[in-house]
DNA sequence: GATGAATGAGGATTCATTCAT
DNA sequence: TATGAATGAATCCTCATTCAT
């Protein structure tokens, strides 16, 4: 397996969330101390005094913001799918409805949020499987339509002729695994920029698909 | 995130282990629920009363067997690393030395490694930060060297002018990370064959590395 | 052996603690069910479960207030040495400067220490190797204290004349020995009273170093 | 209190038995490994496993020589109450009948067995309470009658005028209990051979009494 | 909002003991 | 006699959560 063979979940060192300015307070320093310890020690292996004393709080406090340890998972998971959903969204509205240049913006998109928020994306993927199945229902939906959208966007370019790749759906799973992975070991100090990666990513998953030169 | 989106770790369901026949009575048994559980709620997630209860013993029996809780992840964790990097090192001994037929005899064993054995590969992979340092060592040096490997490989490759990739480790990392996420979501029901699967991912890595047609 | 030989390794029945007006609440009736178990079974006899039965709690609510079982028996162990020690000083500083009274003044507390709190006295003496080395500490120092200062004044009274002992240490050793003994076997049912013990045993004292009547 | 202040609950380091060529074999490798193990940590600090792992046997093979953990107690504790009341009883039949000669009989056995068998005396006097009340009754009846001698001893000397103490059964606690002591600290590395301890103490036992001199 | 104390359930592990071999 | 494997009960302690303040 072909990444810095650590004893580590993450690579990255502290937890970093998407829309920063958001709640303040109490429900936020456990939101990151959350995301920090669940990112590295998972769900299951994390405690509510854990949690607490990470954010310099009684464990109590917590829920004066949360109804249950559970619900902090939630909504970690529910911040990382909306924020990689709407990375992706954005991403295939600002760019011509090329195929080539399609697939490039959802790989490019789905790359860099990996690499920005590597804990978030590690909790949101690794850990979606310890919520009760309502509570991971919202998620799981958001993902089935990247997953669609990134199938149809490979489907319309192969009956456009510009990919040509006998399995779709295994040429999407291969592009989407790809990415889940840079959150592993990608960190800023490893030297590269999250654009280099993602560049470069863009490009593997052009070649996956047997895309024409433009 | 491009694979089935339901709510589960693993989609296979039943535990395998490798190297069969190897041990009897408590020792498999518990082995085998620990697998199980340990693929669908994680370390953390599972207690030894849920895997006792899934052997039909007495936790204390587990006891007899194992020091810890700890150490029967480790054996897991061991039996996986030792199987991926014998199918590696097999599937090297069998090939001309041509990187582009070495580079596909690793990846047809990587990924069929992790199709055969979905449970063992999700593991030995997602659980292995679970482990305290000098369980988890014999692992994390298995894992180096099959990356190295690859890594060699490639490089190889790109030197004979086999290969045309500006960025190899990312590469390596890309291919390796494919094969991985495979544990997730096969399973024999799904249609496909472990052959066919490893066959498409053997045309992804060629393409990834742009590989010359032989 | 010569003390009633009963099954038992306290004759008094109840728990008694000095400085009574000190912290209330669960921490109180914990470390005075806590002193009256150790004291009849032994630490290594009694349980938590066994504690917090008898104190009505339950046992989470011991972990509130003490770190582990063993805190609470280092408590019970500093309580009963700080408050010996004391009785110790304070006996001295009310006494004459003559070897005679000090020694007097220092078997006189010692005893009354062990017959007003005997099963403190036992706890703190027969549990002390119990404790893990870096808990036990304090009590040791203050117990060499004690034991030097009752050394120091059997030699200053040989050195002036007024004791006569061949083996000073020995002698020291013997009259703590009396002492520490009476915390079993004392209770106030017997119809001695503490004071009458204590002056008997003052009077053993001074015959065994060979005090010259005053 | 005036003994080396020292975490230990023995000074002595090496478990020793009387009658030594008695049994053979297993029987005696247990006896043995629990005399240490219970002198140091307790009855209740000790496990089935800490003696069979100490004996080098099986914990299964305790159960062929004794029926029960706490026989194993019992044994050691018959042992030592027998071999006590043995000394007692024979450094009586070869002494004059003279009071002051008894008593120094009865107390030069009384140290002697505790300097040369500290381990026996600390398990059988100190765990005694850890035994039913069954397993406990023999003990406890051999010490009474100890205890009987030594009082009857000392007012036979007073109603001859030999001695002169207040209260008789005061003077026999104390003489029982400077014994008793003696084998927490006793050890012949301490540069006091058993017979220096044992004169001592006879002083003092006589001193106490308030013996005429010879 | 925040908290200190409390709790019942459950965490991993060890207990003394049994039994087939 | 000796043992390896097994067990049910009990070990100490931590869990997520509640509630009065």
């Amino acid at each position: 397996m072909p990444e810095p063979a650590q004893h580590r979940r993450v690579a990255v060192e502290k937890a970093r969330l998407p829309d920063a300015p958001a709640r303040r307070g109490a429900y936020r320093v456990v939101l990151d101390a959350a995301l920090r310890l669940f990112a590295e020690r998972g769900y299951g292996g994390t405690s509510v005094r854990d949690i607490a004393t990470a954010a310099d709080v009684q464990p109590a406090t917590l829920y004066a913001h949360f109804p249950s340890k559970a619900h902090v998972l939630a909504e970690l998971v529910r911040i990382g799918h909306e924020a990689h959903h709407q990375r992706m969204r954005e991403a295939l509205l600002e760019v011509q409805p090329s195929p080539r240049l399609q697939l490039a913006a959802m790989v490019r998109a789905h790359v860099s949020m990996h690499a920005d928020y590597p804990m978030l994306a590690v909790v949101a993927n690794a850990e979606l499987h310890a919520l009760p199945a309502d509570l991971a229902a919202p998620a799981l939906q958001l993902r089935r339509q990247s997953e669609q959208l990134m199938l149809e966007i490979v489907e319309r370019g192969l009956r456009m002729g510009e990919f040509s790749v006998a399995q779709p759906w295994l040429a999407v799973a291969a592009i989407g695994a790809m990415g889940l992975r840079v959150a592993h070991w990608y960190t800023p100090e490893s030297g590269m920029s999250v654009d280099t990666v993602a560049e470069a990513y863009v490009e593997f998953a052009w070649r996956i698909v047997g895309a024409k030169a433009s």
